[in-house]
RNA sequence: GCGCCCGUAGCUCAGCGGAUAGAGCGUCAGGUUGCGGACCUGAAGGUCGUGGGUUCGAGUCCCGCCGGGCGCGCCA
């Protein structure tokens, strides 16, 4: 249990037990409020603050300070009855909050509980726990190599995946590949167009990379077909041979980010097992599909929409909302318990339809999320880059990393909401990518390894418990830090985000580093108070590389 | 025009309805006869876009307005 779920645990009994004995009156309406304890922003207010009497003052018709009051009392007595509470004092401050401070014994326990079971610290106590998710994301066009575009996508992603998992969820990373669309057959005209000296066609690509595809492609592939369709044959061929090899240059970009996925799913294995087909057949039995002008349309209005959305057009091809309808279905089939899509903001008009359909279908619509992340505006020289895979001009994603680091890139989008739209100067990234405060954290962990090294060589060995070593000193600020890291995966586990965890990781070093500027942790004349000071730092560098971990970035030992 | 997202320090961004709104970078002034100076201490810098409302309490919730982005296809 996390000392704040101690802590609230210890406000409900308090408060149970005013009532008990009279401090308090018996108010239905009061007994529902929610628990609720925060960190206060000063110190000298305590680890946490309770504001249950400020919110019981309206149901009890009581003043705040009454209350709370009440409650320290209470407090007191439920102390008394409890030798092993995690609360040392409960003080009641105007204009009505509970100040609660834990005991050093239970600070002590939770870091020696870090030190038992690194591997396992910090993880495990979310709210969602033991729910299977499918996070799908990236999922770019095997027409060219990732651009810096797709970065936000990538990390936004994988971040996710790694904090769900940190909350005891179980996580399937998912790539969907449209691999059988019109632009794949564009990319193969290119190739060929290049390759025989030809322009490239209007809507093809001319990027430097298709160039050296033209070069690459084999003669059995391209080679003369006959019938009235023998081009179209060629450029299919070539766009599929081409495509390929350009996701598996793709999957190489990934992995170096660190990004990894368990299923990759393509839009043309979709349709040859009848997923579409099983899709659209469904929604034909709910009565949700109609024809009018040629088309089969969803009534997507029956579920709010502002507009009914084409299936098959007047042609009698799928759109590409068939396809979302049939892959859904696909990936609710598999035993999901839900469905996360990360895509850019540019299709949130089309996150309507994809839930609608899933609720027509008979699906629970709350188990299909859309997560849409903001815009990355990029900019050189104060001009912004466009990002067109097909005009050419794109910055892979593969030269920017080269210069920035996967790290210092991981920490850029950990450390901001999914949603935000952000400006990049690339020029000013470059040159800043060395104070990125990803570094100041790995810092504090390799200095912490230099320290263990150095009491190794002075035959000093941390402690097996930091028990009655937190006292007064500098112990007891940096241990309060360290015990609240599961507490920081848990928040970030429920809301699905993790600039928390960056803003732990680094306060987490901050107060290591003033720790260190206050207590010298090896000294040979101090055998005892070096062992227990080790064991905290060494309780801190596992809190470091987890928090680190968890954002799948490296806590190096020396840098 | 309609819908969604965003607007917080010079810059990039944090901030479950709670106490004097924070961090990094940048700027300025300092700091090590001890374990890593990629560190530490301090200072300057804010009408939280704006006007109302709800609340004991609003950067946070609601409404209007201003500014920016995206979307409103039988494109993907």
């Amino acid at each position: 249990m996390t000392l704040r779920a101690a802590a609230r645990n210890a406000v409900g009994a308090a408060f149970e037990r005013a009532i008990a004995s009279g401090r308090l009156p018996d108010v239905p309406e009061a007994r529902a409020a929610e628990i609720e304890v925060s960190r206060p922003a000063k110190p000298e207010h305590g680890d946490l603050a309770a504001n249950l009497a400020l919110r019981l003052a309206k149901p009890l018709r009581m003043a705040p300070i009454a209350i709370a009051t009440a409650l320290a009392e209470a407090m007191v007595e439920v102390r008394a009855a409890d030798p092993g509470s995690a609360i040392g004092t409960a003080e009641a401050v105007n204009p009505g909050f509970l100040n609660l401070r834990f005991t050093d014994a239970a600070v002590e326990a939770i870091v020696d509980h870090a030190r038992r079971e690194p591997a396992g610290w910090g993880r495990g106590t979310g709210a969602s726990s033991g729910r299977h998710v499918n996070v799908e994301f990236v999922s770019a066009n095997p027409t060219g190599p990732l651009t810096v575009g797709n970065a936000r996508g990538a990390f936004v992603g994988d971040l996710l995946a790694r904090v769900l998992e940190a909350g005891g969820q179980r996580v399937t990373r998912e790539y969907y590949f449209n691999d059988s669309g019109a632009q794949v057959r564009n990319l193969g005209a290119s190739v060929l167009a290049i390759r025989e000296g030809r322009d490239v066609p209007e809507d093809g690509y001319h990027g430097e990379y298709v160039v050296d595809l033209a070069a690459e492609v084999p003669d059995t592939v391209v080679a003369a077909r006959t019938g009235d369709d023998a081009e179209e044959q060629r450029a299919w061929a070539a766009g599929r041979w081409a495509s390929d090899r350009i996701r598996k240059g793709i999957e190489a970009s990934l992995a170096s980010l660190g990004v990894r996925f368990d299923v990759w799913t393509t839009e043309g294995s979709l349709l040859e097992h009848g997923w579409v087909d099983r899709a659209i057949a469904r929604l034909r039995e709910g009565g949700h599909l109609y024809e009018a002008d040629g088309a089969t349309w969803f009534r997507s209005t029956a579920f709010g929409d502002d507009k009914d959305r084409v299936v098959i057009r007047s042609n009698g091809s799928l759109t590409y909302f068939a396809y979302d309808i049939g892959y859904v279905t696909e990936k609710l089939s598999r035993g999901f318990d839900h469905l996360i899509y990360i895509w850019g903001a540019d299709h949130h008009g089309t996150v309507a339809r994809l839930r609608n359909a899933a609720e027509a279908m008979g699906f629970d619509k709350a188990a299909v999320e859309v997560i849409l992340t903001g815009w990355v505006h990029f900019l050189q020289d104060g001009q912004e880059l466009s990002m067109s895979k097909r005009a050419g001009t794109f910055i892979a994603l593969d030269d920017l990393l080269a210069e920035l680091g996967a790290d210092a890139a991981r920490w850029y989008f950990a450390s901001r909401g999914a949603n935000v739209n952000m400006d990049v100067d690339i020029e000013l990234a470059k040159k800043q990518s060395s104070e990125n405060p990803v570094y100041y954290v790995q810092y504090a962990h390799a200095r912490i390894a230099s320290i263990l090294r150095k009491a190794a060589d002075t035959g000093l060995a941390a402690a097996p418990s930091v028990a009655g070593s937190l006292g007064e000193g500098p112990e007891g600020t940096l241990a309060r830090v360290v015990a609240r890291l599961p507490e920081v995966v848990e928040d970030a586990a429920s809301a699905q985000e993790t600039q928390g965890v960056t803003t732990y990781a680094t306060e987490l070093a901050t107060a290591f580093h003033a720790f260190y500027r206050d207590a010298r942790v090896v000294d040979p004349d101090e055998p005892e108070r070096s062992a227990k000071r080790l064991a905290l730092v060494d309780a801190t560098r596992i809190s470091l590389a987890n928090a680190l971990a968890l954002l799948g970035i490296s806590a190096p030992e020396q840098m």
